[in-house]
RNA sequence: GGGCGUAUAGCUCAGUUGGCUAGAGCGCAGCUCUGAUAAAGCUGAGGUCCUUGGUUCGAAUCCAAGUACGCCCA
């Protein structure tokens, strides 16, 4: 490990290329394997388990992934320092929607037709070859996101070239499309339906008629979007009543096709109304009702929609009314009307429509042998409100949820007019063919409505309405069968729930899934899709029965016919429906056509990954995951839902022990990224190529890539619960204030280091030998190793991150260095200047392995300049451990009440305007506490040097050094005095100030009278700030005061007009173009008596310091003329 | 419509169990320092601590109502 001799630290060019370093640093892992070595090293080690949660293999990933990606990466990495064994097993989500409606654009595919006609006139071939196609698309992005994974740092058991040709379930990432995660599942449904919860339900569901599926619940949610559709008032002719009128309303004219009843609530009042020669009936408190008035106020609206008119308005507007009276609802419960389309043939067909519909109708009971037409009638319903519409509802149980249930509860059929396209069936007259979601459609409705003189009144209204979360089609609710797990067990969930830990805390992760579990409806398990898991479900074509099938073995075992076709095939359509079965009752079953729900894949990951079906051993030494993190929005409903339901059927147990979410990345301006807006940052580009973004003027402008140590670094300093605002900005001030302070601090190291030819393997000056400010350094480095361990153990690198920055800023950068530079630059070698190597070197390479973990690439480099490391990754190395015998608490204070004093010190300075480079006589301190104190004295040197003066005192006088002004201190009178306090504050204001801050400097016990008596103080319950007194120059801060001398004598003038000079002639060197070691000839002219008199005084204080060899002219001299306080400076040097 | 959360300087955010003249970083202005640094230091300008009411000797902080924004759920 250590440098023999012949070795020399690298010189370090302060301008470097991040990104270039990082590629140095990957061809680096992977010419030494450095991976490979560290699992080996691991092999023998405590396991620490985390478990991946898959990412989508659909696309790219960009730089939002990084975000989850780096603290996977960051936490196996720190763990892996500890020497924990761990699986690093990357996953990828591979079945579902998502897939297949990246595959269908790519060909150009419109419906579910095109995909069965993919091979023209053969479906089962034409849906192998869909599905093949999205097994292709899957492996072309996973390797896509592999080698952005790498070039992100992230560390894993990646696929080799050689394994992207094997089956899914032999590579070295796990897929969701394997057979294992596939069979899984199929042991987790059976577990389900064993329990009796699995079920077919028909409903009326949310259906996206482009992907012609329908949609769960959860992914309903995804997709709410504000719209205005075209509403209808429409009129409902009461059948015994001539001229009277139900007034409904709807914002979906087509579902009118398919009305079979109306609704009322029966304890509201609705009102009948004389409208012209007509009769009205509709809910007392919709007539008024201001419709969305706050709505429109918020601006939740659609622009260019008119706010809409109360219905009484719609009234007046169309020739007055008269209210004629009041009723209970109750009292139009039961009244008969005439449907607004009671000449199509499907309100006429018994148990509803279509035939298929009303066969389950007829065979569950739902309805009597009755058609729609024959069924119209006034239900009672009590969830009817008067805030929407008119208070009377229109039923259509074949076009919406609650209308279903409402009608399975009242006994009439339902009348399903869509096809799995959207489009009306046959027996909607001139509608049939018509697509619902259309808006000529909806045109149509309206001018048949018109034509019959049912049409009262149409608006645009404005309302949040579900869209598909794919492809933002707009949803429609149709009624069709799909496969539902029952959450009557939800408990056992929750149960589960209660046992793992949800971070950041702030989130109220628990409480939110907690919440979910508790209103889940039936989860919907079914698509009327290809690409995905194959339900394992087979139906009887004879009973009707359904089993559920728990594994491969189990199906060969029962198959009747088609095994040999599927045999050697994964579980995927079309092959598995090949398989048929034997029913109990003889008939043959045959596989529902659905495939599942996606997150059915992931959630089964903890059992299909970690060898449950294998080894349960082995299993065991890994589950439940010590960690899984993820980005937060939406994972409550989907991964975390899933994984924990699953896991809590499977084995009751929870799959996971602690979780991390976190938020968004947005724009640097806190705006959605979107491609569209230009302000989109591809990961590639912030890692790796530089990207181009809109600037506030609207232009395209380039940016060079930020590096991916930089972006993992934004991640992870920023609190997860809050998104991040991601982009240039505050790349470029990270870079500044946190990248190039290490760098250049490394740099300053290496440089000298290399020049001085020092050994880091040379025998250690003892830390006890060492000076203050070098114990210093390393007792507060202490500190932060300590703060770096607690981070990783609690999930919270954003506290370690900060503490990071602000050690190498504060601390190392802007002061250790700072005050040391003498040591490193003096020429004659010795302990000190060893002692100084020594510390800032171990204090670099200790810190280089503390952020080893989050910058992986930028500590890789800084660990091979700092050790001579040959293969050895810095990845390899035991994280470090804060050595107690290194910590000193009392330096610590020390050190920071210097910096107090310092502070103090320029501010004196700045206030009576005299500059640094003038050296003053001294500075007088009278020490707030025992650090200050202490201070003075321990770092006289450090004090004097630093604002330039040629001595400290310690004021130890029993006067002040500066005069006091006295406040009371609340916080201790106020418990002391409670309501009194106003007269002790009124005392303390007319006591004189010396007086009272002498007192307190005594005894500590101050009496004082008020209007009701006297009282006692302590020093505590005063506030003093001190003034400075004339001829010196007095600051305070608190408790501590200083007061400058600032009377400038001839010599210390002198001195000053020195270090003017040496300041002009290092500039020269500078601009000279010399070397830091350079010697130079110099020559000063100037006519100035008080230049010449400097010189002449500090002749050799000025050569030293600017490396004056030869006084006088060289032969290849540059010069240059100056002024300093009003005297020309005439300079003239050369290189020797 | 219901639940949770947030609101502090031009921007991004700290602010502990209620207590000093409400802070930091960036940006802005002045001065200073500089042979590791793309820097750094001091000073200054910049605040209705969202609004209103309450509790209290005292509220950015606690309580209530309202407003705005975000997330979750309907």
């Amino acid at each position: 490990m250590c440098r023999s001799g012949g070795f020399m630290f690298e010189k370090v060019e302060t301008q470097a290329d991040f990104p270039a370093l990082e590629r140095e640093a990957l061809a680096f892992w992977n010419r030494t394997g450095a991976f490979d070595k560290l699992r080996q090293k691991n092999q023998a080690g405590q396991p620490w388990s985390f478990l991946d949660g898959p990412i989508t293999a659909n696309n790219p990933m960009g730089v939002h992934h990084a975000w989850g990606r780096t603290f996977k990466d960051a936490f196996q990495r720190y763990h892996a320092m500890l020497g924990k064994k761990q699986r690093w097993q990357n996953g990828f989500d591979c079945q579902g929607l998502w897939v297949e409606v990246e595959v269908e654009k790519e060909l150009g595919l419109k419906s579910k037709r095109d995909i069965e006609n993919l091979v023209p006139g053969d479906p089962f071939a034409g849906i192998d070859r869909f599905v093949s196609l999205c097994k292709e698309r899957v492996n072309t992005f996973a390797r896509k996101q592999t080698e952005q994974s790498i070039r992100l740092g992230y560390w894993m058991d990646w696929d080799q070239e050689e394994d992207w040709s094997k089956p899914a379930g032999e590579r070295r990432s796990y897929y969701t499309m394997s057979d294992e995660n596939n069979y899984t599942i199929w042991s987790f449904l059976k577990k389900c339906h064993t329990r009796g919860l699995v079920s077919r339900g028909y409903d009326a569901m949310p259906w996206c008629p482009r992907c012609s599926v329908g949609l769960s619940q959860m992914e309903m949610a995804e997709g709410y979007q504000m719209v205005a559709h075209r509403s209808v008032f429409v009129r409902f002719p009461l059948r015994d009543k001539p001229g009277s009128f139900l007034l409904i309303w709807t914002t979906t004219p087509w579902t009118l096709t398919s009305n079979v009843a109306a609704a009322v609530n029966p304890a509201n009042t609705y009102l009948e109304i004389q409208h012209k020669e007509q009769r009205y009936f509709l809910a007392k408190g919709a007539f008024t009702h201001a419709r969305l008035e706050e709505e429109f106020k918020r601006k939740e609206w659609v622009e260019g929609t008119p706010k809409l008119k109360t219905l009484e308005q719609l009234f007046k507007e169309k020739g007055g009314y008269e209210i004629v009276r009041e009723l209970k609802g109750e009292e139009l419960v039961g009244l008969a009307y005439d449907g607004p389309f009671d000449e199509l043939p499907a309100q006429g067909h018994p148990h509803g429509y279509p035939r298929a519909i009303a066969e389950v109708v007829e065979k569950r009971g739902w309805s009597k042998k009755v058609s729609a037409r024959e069924s119209h009638r006034v239900l009672a319903w009590k969830d009817v409100g008067e805030s929407e519409g008119t208070g009377i509802v229109h039923i259509a149980p074949g076009c919406g949820k609650e209308d279903f249930h409402l009608g399975v509860e009242s006994g009439i059929p339902p009348v399903a007019p869509l096809d799995e396209f959207g489009c009306f069936l046959p027996g909607f007259g001139p509608l049939e063919g018509k697509c619902a979601v259309d808006a000529d459609t909806a045109s149509a409705v309206i001018d048949n409505l018109q034509s019959k003189g049912l049409l009262f009144a149409v608006e645009k209204y404005p309302h949040k309405y579900p869209h598909c979360w794919r492809c933002k089609t707009e949803l429609l609710f149709r009624l069709v069968d799909e496969w539902f797990i029952s959450m009557s067990w939800r408990d056992e969930i929750m149960k589960i729930v209660e046992e793992v830990t949800f971070l950041p805390a702030s989130v109220n992760g628990k409480a939110r899934e907690l919440d979910w579990l508790k209103n889940m409806g039936d989860w919907m398990i079914s698509k009327k899709r290809y690409w995905g898991l194959a339900l394992p479900i087979w139906v009887c074509g004879k009973c009707g029965q359904f089993e559920v099938i728990g594994s491969k073995e189990e199906l060969r075992a029962r198959a009747s016919e088609g095994w040999d076709k599927f045999e050697g095939k994964s579980p995927h359509r079309p092959w598995i429906d090949c398989v048929k079965i034997r029913c109990q009752c003889g008939g043959v079953s045959a596989r529902v056509p659905d495939v599942g729900n996606p997150w059915l894949d992931a959630g089964i990951v903890p059992y299909s990954t970690m060898g449950f079906n294998r080894d349960r051993a082995e299993w065991e030494k890994w589950f439940p995951a010590d960690f899984i993190t993820e980005c937060f929005p939406g994972q409550f409903r989907n991964w975390f839902y899933a994984i924990l339901a699953m896991s809590a059927m499977m084995t009751g147990r929870a799959p996971f022990k602690t979780l991390l979410g976190h938020a968004l990345v947005r724009d640097q301006n806190g705006d959605e990224m979107h491609k569209s807006k230009g302000n989109s940052i591809p990961f590639e580009g912030a890692a790796n190529d530089g990207y181009e973004i809109r600037n506030a003027k609207g232009e395209l402008e380039k940016h060079p890539a930020m590096g991916a140590d930089l972006i993992r670094w934004m991640f992870c300093r920023t609190n997860p619960a809050a998104n991040i605002n991601f982009g240039p900005g505050p790349a470029d001030d990270l870079r500044a204030r946190f990248i190039l302070k290490l760098w250049n601090t490394y740099a300053f190291f290496c440089n000298y280091a290399r020049l001085d030819r020092f050994d880091p393997c040379a025998p250690a000056i003892p830390v006890k030998e060492r000076p203050d400010i070098d114990r210093w350094i390393l007792s507060d480095l202490q500190k932060l190793v300590a703060m770096a361990r607690e981070s990783f153990e609690s999930y919270d690198l954003a506290s370690f991150c900060l503490e990071a920055e602000r050690f190498i800023d504060d601390k190392l950068s802007n002061w250790y260095v700072r005050r040391n530079r003498r040591r490193f630059w003096k020429s004659e070698q010795g302990k000190d200047k060893t002692a100084a190597y020594q510390t800032l070197h171990q204090v670099l390479l200790t810190f280089t392995k503390l952020i080893a973990p989050v910058a992986p690439f930028l500590a890789e480099t800084l660990y091979h300049n700092l050790v001579d490391a040959g293969d050895d990754s810095v990845h390899l190395q035991p994280y470090p451990a804060p050595d107690a015998s290194l910590a000193d608490e009392e330096l610590s204070a020390d050190m920071e009440a210097l910096l107090k004093l310092v502070t103090l010190g320029s501010s004196a300075r700045n206030a009576v305007k005299i500059k640094v480079r003038q050296p003053l006589a001294c500075l007088r301190v009278q020490p707030g506490d025992e650090a200050a104190r202490r201070a003075v004295v321990r770092f006289s040197t450090q004090l004097c040097e630093e604002l330039n003066l040629k001595k400290v005192e310690l004021w130890q006088e029993a006067g002040s050094l500066l005069r006091p002004e006295i406040k009371p201190n609340p916080k201790t009178l106020g418990p002391k005095f409670g309501q009194k306090i106003r007269e002790v504050q009124t005392a303390i204001a007319a006591a004189d100030p010396m007086l009272l801050w002498q007192k307190t400097q005594g005894s500590g016990k101050i009496t004082l009278e008020s209007a009701s008596g006297p009282f006692e103080l302590e020093g505590a319950d005063l506030f003093i700030t001190l003034k400075g007194e004339e001829g010196w120059a007095g600051v305070a801060d608190k408790n501590t005061q200083v007061a400058l001398d600032i009377r400038i004598t001839a010599d210390l003038a002198a001195e000053g007009l020195a270090r003017d000079i040496i300041r002009q002639v290092q500039e020269q060197r500078k601009k000279a173009g010399l070397e830091m070691e350079d010697r130079i000839a110099l020559s000063l002219e100037t006519t100035g008596e008080a230049l010449q008199k400097a010189i002449a005084a500090h002749r050799d204080y000025i050569g030293a310091e600017t490396l004056v060899q030869s006084w006088g002219a060289p032969g290849n001299a540059t010069s240059i003329t100056v002024k300093i306080e009003g005297q020309d400076l005439h300079i003239t040097l050369g290189k020797i």
